[in-house]
Order: structure tokens, then C-alpha cells, then sequence
DNA sequence: GTCTATAGCGCGATAGAC
DNA sequence: GTCTATCGCGCTATAGAC
């Protein structure tokens, strides 16, 4: 697991490709492309794609979850905490110079074409993203800055759905201001 | 009428691989299998695999958009009629043998792979969908049974967001028992 | 309308030189 | 580690027989 710079690249910008195209046309051509290397030498770091995959998810699902951690471990208050939340999820729609789904969304939605090791990293990734929602909504239950009926942690998988589902929909229809009008009417809902 | 007969048996297969798989990851050679005929044949129909996804979106579109406005039109109280809504989602998740997505939410993730005229038919249905879903909700305002802060067309945005959403996301972990948690959990946020 | 046959390309993957 | 070269496969698509 030495990160050397070509493997870096390698996973960066199959990750960039896939949270734009899909993981199905993503290729190892179009990689080898914008690195500036070989296919061969993509080979070379991860034999198979599946093998190139699994790498992604060990490196993203960490990555996001311990900014999402950084977030519920800050002395902020729950509303703004998730404020920053939502932040991470426009943030992705709207760096770099292209539209961007989250990465385990969109592997989400072509999960059916891919093995079982993929597949429990995905629904691994929904899961702890419920999980923190559902703290961070309690949270503000307790500190009185959220009020909603029904349970915590059905508005928790409610709202994550949501963040999901709107990432995919505003890149086709509305961009980033279709998804502030979306995190703005949630705030409606849940603020007391 | 055989003519007729092949055409639907291809545009049916279609649409199942693509809500199952992605519009990547179907094949001619999926479709030819499943309807008994060869490739070729297909091509009789669709000369281009593009042909076939906009004739698709012509039938499914108008087709989806029908049963929406059969629900509107229909004398029952806007719970019901949204109930009924999110059941045309829920159906499409349940129906059959295997989990489907809407097939516009699986082309709109994958939709920085195709073509304008493809990519305006997917937007359109989203915003067809906002449209009826924000008559909806007027509706529901104005009878008493529905009440929520902020706008209406926000509110209109977010459900169908979440709904496209929850779809990719239920596939993936907690099938219809998540999807059915976060719908009843909708209601609770929107009901007076 | 449906078939066989095939063209032409892009894909993931491997072998072996350097 | 990165390269050239190549394999075998699956894809979309076309030509032409029946």
C-alpha cells in the first residue's frame, strides 16, 4: 500500500471519472489519458478494475466519514452542523470544473453490475452516514434547535436519501442552485 | 401486429435492463437474449442504440406522467393522492422479481454519458414532476391536510429529489422497508 | 421481418523488453 | 515502473440472403 504519486493520480482521477460518467464508462483508456501513462501501468498498480474499485472505496469511505466525524465532534451547534454537512455534499456537486455525483451514490445506482466486496462497501458507507445523521439529529433534539415528529432515525435516512438523490437529480435539471433550494426547504422542515 | 408484438417485447426488455443495470451496462445482446430474437433484428427497429433510449423516454414519459395526472384528477384528499404518488415509486421498486429504479433517475445518473436530445427528455420529466407535485401540495395546503414552512415548489422539489433518491438508495441496503420508513416519515413532516 | 455473417472498434488484461 | 505489442472478448452496427 506505498502511495506512490502514479497511484495517486490513478485512484484520483478514476474517481473524478466515475462520480461524472458511472463506473461503466469509466475505462481504463480514459485514465491512462488524463494521467498521462500507459494502461499497461495501470495494470501494474491494480491488476483488475474490480481490484482498482475496492481501493477507491477503502480511500473514500474514511475520507468521508472522518470529515463527517470532524463535523459532529465540533463545538458548532447541531443546525450548523448540519449546514456543513449538506456543505460536503454541494461541494462535490460544484468543484472542479464539472458536475459530480457522490461517488458511492453513483456506484449505488449501478450496484446491480457489480460483486458482493463492492456492494457491502457501498451499503457500508449508507449505513454509517445513517448512523451519524442520526446522532447529529439528536443532538439538536436535546439542545431544542431542531423539531420534527416522527422517529430520529427515520428522518436521518430520510435526509441522507435526500442529499443522494438530489446530487444525482441537480446535475441534470437545476445545478447548485436546484440543490440550495432543496437544503434550505429541509432546514424548514426541521428547525424549531 | 407480430411487427408491433417484437417492437413492445424490445422496448419492455430495455427499459427493465436499464432500471435494473444502467443504460452502460445493457446490451443488444442482453435484449436479443431475452426476447428470443438476434441482434440484428433489433436493429431492424432502433437503428442506433440512441433511437432505442428516445423512443423509450417518448413512451415511458408520457406514460408515467398519465398515471400522476390520474391520481391529480382523481376525487381523492391530497394524502391519498400523494400516498398514491410515492406508491407509483414504491411499485417500480417491488414489481417484478428483481429491485428496479425509475428509469429516469438511472439515466439522470448517467446522464453526462448521453446525448441533448436524450438529456432534455430526462430534464423535462423532472420538472413535469415538480410541476404536478407542487399542484399537489397547493392542493393539500389549501383543503388543510397538508402543512409544512417555506414554498410550496421548494417542498415539490425535495420530495420528488428524495423519492428519485431513495429508490437508487433501497436497492442498495434496506429495500422497501427503508423506502416505506422514509415515506411515512415524509408524511409526519408534511401533515397538518 | 428475421436471419447469418462480419466489420470495426474499445474494452480489460497479459507477456515480455527495457 | 513503464513501456510496446497483442490477445480475446463484447460491443454497436451493417450487408445481404431468405
Amino acid at each position: 500500500m506505498k502511495a506512490t504519486n502514479t497511484r495517486l493520480k490513478i485512484l484520483d482521477t478514476a474517481q473524478e471519472l466515475i462520480q461524472k460518467l458511472g463506473v461503466n464508462a469509466m475505462s481504463y483508456a480514459d485514465i491512462s489519458t488524463a494521467v498521462g501513462i500507459r494502461k499497461a501501468s495501470i495494470h501494474y498498480y491494480f491488476p483488475s478494475k474490480e481490484d482498482l474499485l475496492v481501493s477507491l472505496l477503502e480511500r473514500y469511505n474514511p475520507y468521508f466519514l472522518k470529515l463527517v466525524d470532524t463535523i459532529l465532534e465540533s463545538p458548532d451547534s447541531a443546525e450548523i452542523k448540519l449546514r456543513r454537512y449538506c456543505g460536503l455534499f454541494e461541494a462535490t456537486l460544484s468543484s472542479g470544473e464539472q458536475d459530480k455525483a457522490c461517488l458511492c451514490g453513483m456506484l449505488g445506482a449501478e450496484v446491480k453490475t457489480l460483486n458482493s466486496p463492492l456492494a457491502e462497501q457501498i451499503t457500508q458507507f449508507y449505513q454509517k452516514n445513517e448512523i451519524r445523521l442520526t446522532k447529529l439529529l439528536t443532538q439538536g433534539k436535546d439542545t431544542g434547535v431542531f423539531s420534527f415528529s416522527g422517529e430520529t432515525a427515520a428522518m436521518a435516512k430520510l435526509i441522507f436519501s435526500l442529499l443522494e438523490g438530489e446530487l444525482l437529480i441537480a446535475r441534470a435539471h437545476g445545478g447548485v442552485a436546484h440543490f440550495r433550494v432543496v437544503v434550505e426547504q429541509l432546514f424548514q422542515l426541521v428547525k424549531a
